[in-house]
DNA sequence: TAAGATGTCTGACTTAAGTCAGCTATATGA
DNA sequence: TCATATAGCTGACTTAAGTCAGACATCTTA
């Protein structure tokens, strides 16, 4: 009755009712759910064709007759890809936008009905967060990004907010933007990211110290993607990357009070040395032969 | 990119993505998607054919040929509803039980996979509970249950609990049962429970003091339902309940450190009184004339 | 008890969704 | 450059899903 798996089925059910609403209320706008599906998919970024069929499990032959119809509606337009003429690739025309458009705002609608209502938005969000995170694991993706990417900010002002609070200092931001940017992207160093269905739960940085060596800044992952394994996942991805720009060794200062990110630098190769610099915060340093 | 309702969309594309998966599999068990809903319907308990039309939001002549197709199958049974015979009851044979089974085996799988792979599960189930609980909040429903009900004592636990916690003492949950059970069932007293989609999330009980005289007990809502005004509902609820059982007047108790019980008394038509327990832990008592 | 309402069923449809074999154009690699 | 693989398209299907009008039995109420 109240074991744990009816208690996690029982979000199935209830998100699957609501989203089933929205699935009816996409029908009103007069246009079969199959080729509704298709025009949001293409709408979300999915232009390549065999993307599409593959995102949609779709046969092949379906797919291109629900193409076929949104073409002759006038929301679609495909042409061949540049690179490889056999696949195709489908772009929404002005009014495929605007259809578009309509079906974001009426899911927009649905969300805000839902948040509105509840007083505690924010523990609801925080809730939503973790859930999908878990639900999406097997699909999160680490991506190469400018250091002044927004969601690389996003994630930058989390990590400085957070430590904010575990020291009890305030370490400024620079609103204006991270200081070290210039020094975060190629050829001196890279930023990756960690991307839940869009969103950014995650970052790692290196930066080039000298030749051969590199330091590991910038670690943070989002409370809600927390037990997962992605601390390891985004060191293993900036390892592979640091090779890349040519480096040998990694270095990188953490403190005490982050028990997680000790365990995980004594359980993935790295060797603790002396202090490398002066930063008051740090008290463990770190170093990590590549190869 | 970061708002709010791009945040929550992307729990219901999480939870479709793996709940789509599951329908994909019940396909698997080789009955159209349709005769699959309505056989596990009938197995989670919606019996009456109306009611299973209004549940799987089905046109009459489709709910009646799906039922058809599973009665020529051997899952299931109809007979005219002893009450009206215009009505019809379904219910699953053996073999429909075992199908059934196998779809509820399905389930369960494909949600232990979830919480099996994450640690914190309590953190996955208590964040599942919040929003099935949200989403689900015009649907919860407030019935009258017995005091051993294993629905009740489960409330029952977790309010014991919680006080302990507050208080900093141990109150005995009274493992045999609550010892008062027998003056909260009719004709003495109700109990009434708020179910949202099966799970217990508050209770509240009234017990007759004297001749039209009352007292409410056992008022709890569950964390992942505050803010949602369940409290006012059972207060509604059992004012009704009492009224039912010719309770004129009703009392309570409380402490100052639950201050959202007391802002909800102080609101709701209950006015403050002289002390009339020797109850150590109450420091506010309450009266509300009904009618 | 007759008139109207209700719940289900059946037949005759329409539409959407999905499948499959075979075609064409393009790319790839020995 | 020729055989083979790949991506997408088309025609000819099947199946599932949904709609609608009317039939029938039963219940309700004036």
């Amino acid at each position: 009755m109240i074991d744990d798996i009816s208690r996690f089925r029982r979000l199935a059910r209830a998100v699957t009712t609501q989203t089933g609403a929205l699935d009816t209320s996409f029908l009103g706008l007069g246009r079969p759910l199959g080729s509704a599906r298709v025009l949001n998919a293409i709408g979300h970024g999915k232009e390549d064709v065999g993307e599409l069929r593959v995102y949609l499990g779709l046969d092949s032959g379906l797919m291109s007759r629900l193409l076929r119809g949104l073409e002759a509606e006038g929301m679609v337009e495909t042409a061949p890809a540049p690179k490889d003429a056999r696949r195709r690739i489908a772009k929404l025309t002005e009014a495929g936008q605007a259809a578009f458009a309509q079906y974001e705002a009426l899911s927009d609608q649905s969300a805000e009905a839902v948040l509105g209502r509840y007083k505690q938005s924010e523990a609801l969000l925080a809730a939503a967060d973790l859930i999908a995170t878990v639900l999406g694991r097997d699909r999160i993706e680490i991506i190469e990004a400018d250091p002044e990417d927004p969601r690389v900010e996003h994630c930058v002002q989390a990590y400085y907010d957070e430590i904010s609070e575990i020291f009890g200092v305030f370490f400024d931001p620079q609103v204006s933007g991270d200081p070290e940017a210039g020094s975060l992207r190629a050829p001196n160093g890279t930023f990756l990211l960690a991307l839940s269905d869009g969103l950014p739960i995650g970052c790692v940085a290196v930066k080039r110290q000298a030749e051969g060596l590199g330091e590991v800044k910038r670690m943070w992952v989002a409370p809600a993607a927390r037990g997962l394994g992605l601390a390891k996942q985004l060191m293993n991805a900036i390892e592979t990357h640091a090779q890349r720009l040519g480096l040998t060794t990694l270095q990188l200062d953490t403190n005490g009070k982050l028990t997680a990110a000790l365990h995980l630098y004594r359980t993935d190769g790295w060797v603790e040395i002396e202090r490398y610099n002066d930063n008051p915060y740090a008290e463990h340093f770190f170093e990590k032969q590549l190869g």
